[in-house]
DNA sequence: TCTCTCGGACGCTCAATACG
DNA sequence: GTATTGAGCGTCCGAGAGAC
């Protein structure tokens, strides 16, 4: 995409540098414009907020904590027409622009952490994070590298009788494939009835859903002296600015000419992570990649850090370790803990 | 400031259980 | 048979303490 907030507008914004509106992150939020169908977006929740995007990781991964490199990126469409769940939903990194005045970014959900398969046994004893690599990067740090084995795992008891499981029946119609994609702000609100959505593909660990124009088009221009709608294949419009083939005719918005838009970085695989409701006809994920690939371990895992750790028990859902809080930790040996 | 210790949160795995 | 559950067993976060 076009980086900061130099990169704006439609093509033929040309003449705009000399009002400079203001940040886009400075103007307030409008509704859908007339000729985005609401109907085709989901209801916008409570506490959407235009959409800050950062800089990617020479790896391809988005890491929220790296330093800005070319300062903030916005969706480079006018303002208003862009609303959507932060991909880090919670945080701004230092540097950015604040959300918007009022608007309560949704709470962070918990990064996962992510485990080795086995830690040495130096690790291992340390509680220290290790790596696959032997001698692992502790190991080499601490000049212990000779002693960096693997422990031994220890096999699992069988034949212990558990009783009858619960069954947690899946998905019931209406609540389904949102689930798990859906900002807990929203989870929660039961007024807002959400539609169950399949997106074509998951994001990336860690980011929501968000909806807006595909980024590659823009409303269309009003008709011309003819009272005929233009557009991308006219003479005044480069080639290269053709609508989208899916597009009825005329269509309803008009691409964006490359040049302006080059590309659209912030995400892994140089493409938005977009999802846009089924069955829309132009509003195809901008990296929905040839092969489908997308948002595979590869780019999105391992590079979460800062567990807010404070709210004991409040997980969501998560078990809930019987036996191990109150003394018993060293049953059967499990948690085997710095045991001497 | 760095390293070590360690309580305990939480991830991963897979046997037990449920179900078609 | 496959799918799901949920506990065993593991990793490792992060606070506190001690060493330098
Ligand atoms: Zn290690
Ligand atoms: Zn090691």
């Amino acid at each position: 995409m076009a980086s900061t907030a130099e990169a704006t507008r439609s093509p033929s914004s040309n003449n705009q540098e000399q009002q400079q509106p203001p940040p886009v992150h400075q103007q307030p939020i409008a509704p859908y414009p007339p000729q985005f169908n609401p109907a085709h977006y989901p209801s916008l929740p409570p506490g959407t907020y235009p959409f800050y995007a950062y800089p990617v990781q020479p790896d391809g991964n988005h890491d929220p904590n790296a330093p800005p490199t070319t300062g903030p990126y916005l969706i480079p469409i006018p303002p208003g027409m862009v609303y959507a769940y932060a991909p880090i939903p919670g945080q701004v990194p230092p540097g950015y622009p604040p959300f918007l005045p009022g608007v309560q970014p949704p709470p962070a959900p918990r990064a996962k952490r992510k485990q080795v398969k086995m830690a040495c046994t130096n690790c291992a004893s340390a509680c220290k994070r290790c790596d696959d690599n032997r001698p692992c990067e502790r190991c080499c740090k601490y000049g212990i590298a000779d002693s960096c084995i693997d422990g031994v795992r220890k096999e699992r008891k069988k034949g212990l009788k558990r009783g009858p499981y619960k069954r947690k029946s899946k998905n019931t119609p209406g609540e389904a494939s949102f689930s798990g994609m859906t900002p807990p702000a929203q989870e929660n609100q039961a007024e807002q009835q959400v539609q169950p959505i399949s997106y074509p593909l998951p994001p990336p660990e860690g980011y929501y859903p968000y909806y807006y124009p595909h980024p590659g088009f823009v409303p269309a221009p009003p008709p011309n002296s003819d009272g005929q709608q233009t557009n991308g294949e006219s003479a005044s419009a480069p080639p290269s600015n053709a609508p989208h083939p899916s597009l009825p005719h005329p269509p309803p918005f008009f691409p964006l000419h490359p040049a302006v838009y080059p590309s659209y970085p912030p995400y892994p695989h140089g493409g938005a992570v977009a999802y846009a409701p089924p069955g829309m006809p132009g509003f195809v994920p901008a990296s929905a990649s040839p092969n489908g690939e997308q948002g595979d371990d590869a780019n999105s895992k391992g590079k979460k850090r800062a567990r807010p750790r404070e709210e004991n028990g409040a997980q969501q859902g998560k078990k809930t370790r019987a036996g191990n809080e109150n003394g018993t930790a060293e049953v059967n040996g499990a948690n085997g803990h710095h045991s001497d």
